[in-house]
DNA sequence: GCCAACGTTGGC
DNA sequence: GCCAACGTTGGC
């Protein structure tokens, strides 16, 4: 793809193969490759922590339970293939986030909506019909240290993220590439200290 | 244990 | 559709 011209304000055009392709058409075919998201995962640890997920086959598990509809719209709608998630730990003296994973199966049916001997069977589903849905994540990388909700609180550019506003319920958060970025960096600033 | 900030339920 | 009552999440 060669840069042709640019004609003031409206499309740019570009040549590929001798054809002219004005941007805007370039942008929405970019549209359809998925962009890499991200996401903040809560997992009060008590039931599922990093560790678990550590020693789990294949560092991989279902991150089922998710019991909120505006949660299970962003799994069916939005999480995609290969999306990065950071593992945030709640309802623990230690809160904050304690790694990365990435999705490794998009959503899918919640088995424990289907099993009755689950705390979170959901008797009006079925297979056809699951109402709640799941995903896969895989275990990327744990932190070395855990970057705690007190800091992430006090650190610039992380006002906006769901765990820094009060009140913020949502399990499954989107989290911009600038707030991930800065959290990364957060990590090897707070690794390096120790 | 308290309570703020939601989300859900159900009567009307 | 409105909204009061109730339930849940989750920080403190």
């Amino acid at each position: 793809m060669r840069f042709v011209s640019v004609c003031g304000p409206g499309p740019i055009l570009l040549s590929r193969n001798r054809q002219f392709v004005v941007l805007s058409d370039e942008m929405e075919r970019n549209q359809a490759v998925p962009k890499r998201q991200f996401w903040l995962f809560k997992s009060e640890p008590r039931e599922f922590s990093i560790t678990d997920l550590e020693n789990a086959p294949g560092h991989t598990t279902t991150w089922s339970g998710i019991r909120n509809y505006q949660a299970r719209n962003l799994l069916r709608d939005q999480v995609q293939l290969g999306d990065q998630v950071f593992f945030y730990h709640s309802s623990t003296a230690d809160k904050g986030i304690v790694g990365v994973c990435e999705i490794t199966r998009t959503a899918h049916a919640d088995p424990t909506a289907l099993d009755p001997n689950s705390p979170y069977f959901e008797p009006r589903a079925t297979t056809a019909e699951p109402i709640w849905l799941a995903v896969d994540v895989t275990l990327v990388h744990r932190f070395p240290v855990l970057i705690p909700l007190s800091i992430l609180k006090s650190t610039d550019g992380l006002e906006r993220m769901g765990v820094c506003r009060p009140g913020n319920r949502l399990s499954i958060q989107p989290v911009s590439a600038d707030e991930w970025k800065i959290v990364l960096t957060l990590v090897k600033k707070l690794a390096s200290r120790r």
